[in-house]
DNA sequence: TGTTATACGGAGGCTGCCTCCGTTTTGCAA
DNA sequence: TTGCAAAACGGAGGCAGCCTCCGTATAACA
């Protein structure tokens, strides 16, 4: 799985060329930018246009669109993972477990555009994202466990669940503001979670 | 908005075609089909060949792919503002309310396909949908409506917002099952809601 | 500095989107 | 019934994106 990540030494015994890891780099900064403007309908062609690079060249650093967003994907799902620790360790669980889950909804809010592109995906190859929702799943978790140690919320809805859940409710034609709405959304699921 | 769903006779005195009607006819059926069945990707193209007309006639009824969804989903939205009023009639207010997003959810269930294909369209053209969820959001509104009478549920939440949630929740990636699992989801989304 | 593995890039084949227009069909009037 | 014009038909064709393949360029290593 992070073949494509971190190129193996062992393979082979050359090591890997610079001009190839400087392209994977541009690849992955165009990527970013086009699917967070450009949404679902991005095209590959304009990825590899915006990173100065051939079509060829996009297409052997990631074989599948998948493995594109993938990589992309992954840095966000990094900042999530790192934030909900920090919350963790300094927040009530409750409120560490609503903070992150608003979090979650501002990092959709800012890549929309990529994120609707990724809701295909999430149906299709799934192999490939389920490392990414894992930890993001994990993160849940373990704010979800807190809260339930502590007797804030019940124990018989999964993690994943709200996740999808939370993720779900963003997926919603933009009005101005949608963001305010999705957090009260949540808000009031969370209150059906809460014990009381 | 109907012209295209009711040809009026006033703007020409000739009266319609009959091979027209029956073409348009062909293609909702088909167009029912491939959606249901491929979802997102399906090709206009494979609509027509599936309806046996060209790829121009479809065109010619349905100028735009939202034009052409528009015209099935309509009738699907005809079948739970009917399942509504029922419910409302037969049932008490909270539970009216319930079983009918539950009945929302089997309907997304069925058309699942053709609902990821929706999803962009939501987002971009909005004036041809307006209508269309105008009238959901008006069934749940009513049943909304009865219960916060009868003080079953608070009264600060759109109609609205709560069709984007429930909505939203069902998509997610559908492992076998996946309909249970938005069914939980939204009870603990009405508990959320209830007054207790 | 030469050799070779490795990466590059874009041409090309395919498919889908949508438009345009010559052909066919149908409604209507004589 | 027949003839004609309005209306609908269907598919060719232009464009764009997907992905593959391979001749060329270049970086690593001896």
């Amino acid at each position: 799985m992070t073949g494509h990540l971190e190129p193996e030494k062992e393979t082979s015994s050359r090591k890997p060329r610079a001009d190839s890891l400087r392209n994977r780099e541009k690849l992955l900064v165009a990527a970013r930018d086009v699917f967070s403007a450009g949404g679902a309908e991005a095209s590959l062609e304009a990825v590899a246009r915006r990173a100065g690079v051939g079509i060829g060249t996009l297409y052997r650093h990631f074989p599948t669109r998948e493995a594109l967003f993938q990589a992309v994907y992954s840095r966000e799902i990094d900042q999530l993972v790192e934030l909900a620790a920090r919350l963790a360790a300094e927040e009530p669980p409750f409120d560490a477990l609503r903070h992150w889950l608003h979090a979650q909804i501002r990092m959709v809010a800012t890549k929309k555009g990529m994120l609707a592109a990724l809701n295909p995906v999430f149906d299709g190859a799934t192999e490939v994202f389920a490392a990414h929702q894992e930890r993001n799943r994990r993160a849940v978790a373990d704010l979800m466990a807190r809260a339930v140690a502590a007797g804030a919320i019940r124990d018989d809805i999964e993690p994943a669940d709200v996740m999808r859940a939370v993720i779900g409710m963003c997926y919603t034609r933009d009005q101005p503001g949608w963001q305010d709405t999705v957090i009260r959304l949540v808000d009031v699921f969370l209150d059906g979670l809460r014990i009381r």
